[in-house]
DNA sequence: CTGTTAGCGCCTTCAG
DNA sequence: CTGAAGGCGCTAACAG
């Protein structure tokens, strides 16, 4: 099998001459900038550039316009794949903007220097594309290491921050997601609500864990640190700590986990005492990894991360900053409830 | 919070009169197209390329050279997400080849007509950028509807075919995985092995259930009917084609399932029983969906869809096609066994 | 081995 | 309202 077709190689020019006018006057009616052209002269030349096949030259205009109309964007996509949302995201605000994504990936949830001198090469090569912003997104909430080439162009970092605080950054409202998925339990009538939190120091952590406290708070409900136990965030971790949980003496009558593996774990536990969710155990999530959350039995009520927000407003906020506007250094989407069947 | 840098300007020619050179020379170094520089020459217009911070404009390189480097991919990656690897084979594979990859997103799964309008667009635009050839993907094995202006470019299609058989395409080889997931089964001795199925006609439904059989058939067992059921391809329906064939009089003691998230369910079928896994039935998947394959518990022994080795296959065909060699019209590439904890 | 000379396809003043 | 002319940054013959 072999190649068929080769692409037309039809210029401004020939659509020109198709339409007896000059190479200004296509570049006026394509581009739209010139008010007056007769309605006439518009539609030879509309109907030249659609016989003929005619397709701008993206690098063309570029080199002579000095605009490339493109917005680079980094990820760590491969390692941790459901935050391709923000790619949807980034991708719908751009195009509305008449601006275009050019979409690099990073290998590794980097911090060392390996992934460093990758993600320097990837940008690199974006910048290579003369892109006029560069939006710099992580699979999962935290601090990053900027590499030092992204100062050649604004900047954006989503779903993630830089320890010194200078590059302006969307990033979720942890606390906002902690206090629904625990107001969805109060709602529910639960007085004592388990917490499995990370063992590790994370944003998403410390910030679900705040947001815990704060709806107990607002509940004048008590806080008592036995309910609040820690584990590793997989499946496993969130199943010994549901089992240390459900050795209460006193034990929960709801439990919220700090992301959806963890739940999936504590339903294990649950269910090998023979517990019923939501009957005996309500149990809310947070991530809505749909993979999980969706299949699980019951179906897990859980609180979703604004990937497709926070892309959006990363390309809202580069074309701010492209344009030479202020922008905040800080700003954090909201997450909303995802309301299923185990609360 | 405000842009800080602006990106430098300085041009090859710049880079020239800093090293004492023409333009033709630095360009020369630069692209290593001609053998006998004096290393002297060399290094003056490499240190002039970095003390000035020099990058190439890959527009205006295009514009002049008539090739672009870059090759387009298109994927629905925001819909099923864990077929991203795609992406990480194809950067990979196309970097070895100094070719880069121009990402675009479709928003579905489509087979409607906004879809295909949708995807045209998006084709169109990486027109504009003059790719070389173009990398259809989707997220799981189906025939699809290639947009018209895919013609205009060199294209090989990824995880899909059109019905035509038009175009050149990379498949995963479903039978070879069905054979390697029922004869892991049969390996730990197993002869009463139930497979659960999906109820549509797709092409991995076919193809893993001829696997299946075929393994059965090399290894002496009988094909019973009894012992394949269909389901929808989520937990739920796994759940209860696994609960179909517990109540067999005569049960299986292991389940191929078709896919991760059918085991999900029957590993809840299993369990709800009071049942062991790998104790009392062993279980394989199909998919190797991470997030739930090996979260689960016991972790899911099951076949992985061999998706960044076909992106890779897909940028070589691609490659190849574009530099008029004669490429396959279908290529398969082997699902491969992922041991854990089920069997 | 290095410099000169043309464009690549398009945009953009500036005249007409 | 439309055309002519120059140039964006780079490559590619072709001389020297």
């Amino acid at each position: 099998m072999m190649a068929s077709k080769v692409r037309s190689d039809v210029t401004m020019a020939d659509v020109a001459a198709a339409a007896g006018v000059s190479r200004t006057t296509v570049s006026f009616v394509l581009n739209k900038r010139q008010a007056g052209i007769p309605e006439e002269t518009r539609t030879r030349v509309l109907e030249a550039v659609s016989t003929l096949g005619y397709r701008p030259n993206a690098g063309a205009r570029a080199l002579a316009s000095q605009r490339s109309d493109w917005i680079g964007l980094l990820t760590e996509i491969v390692t941790a794949p459901f935050a391709v949302n923000v790619i949807k995201g980034a991708k719908d605000r751009a195009w509305a903007d008449h601006k275009y994504l050019l979409i690099a990936s990073t290998d590794d949830n980097v911090t060392d220097a390996a992934g460093l001198a990758d993600q320097t090469v990837q940008i690199e090569k974006l910048l290579e594309q003369r892109i006029e912003g560069l939006l710099l997104a992580a699979t999962w909430h935290r601090a990053i290491t900027v590499p030092d080439v992204a100062r050649e162009v604004p900047t954006v970092l989503v779903n993630c921050f830089d320890a010194a605080g200078e590059f302006p950054s969307i990033v979720p409202d942890e606390v906002g997601g902690g206090v629904v998925a625990t107001q969805r339990l109060v709602a529910a009538g639960h007085t004592r609500i388990g917490f499995i939190t990370f063992e590790d120091d994370i944003p998403a952590g410390q910030g679900r864990l705040r947001g815990y406290t704060r709806a107990l708070e607002a509940a004048g409900l008590p806080f008592e640190p036995t309910l609040v136990t820690g584990g590793d965030a997989t499946a496993l971790g969130g199943y010994d700590a549901a089992n240390r949980l459900l050795d209460l003496a006193e034990r929960p009558t709801a439990l919220f986990c700090g992301n959806d593996r963890m739940a999936m774990g504590a339903y294990d536990a649950i269910k090998e005492r023979g517990l019923s969710i939501p009957g005996d155990l309500a149990v809310t999530g947070f991530d809505n990894q749909e993979l999980v959350s969706a299949y699980l039995r019951p179906a897990l009520t859980t609180v979703a991360l604004p990937f497709e927000e926070m892309g959006a407003a990363g390309v809202a906020t580069l074309t701010a900053l492209i344009q030479g506007e202020e922008v905040p250094s800080l700003q954090t989407v909201s997450c909303s409830l995802l309301e299923r069947s185990s609360v």
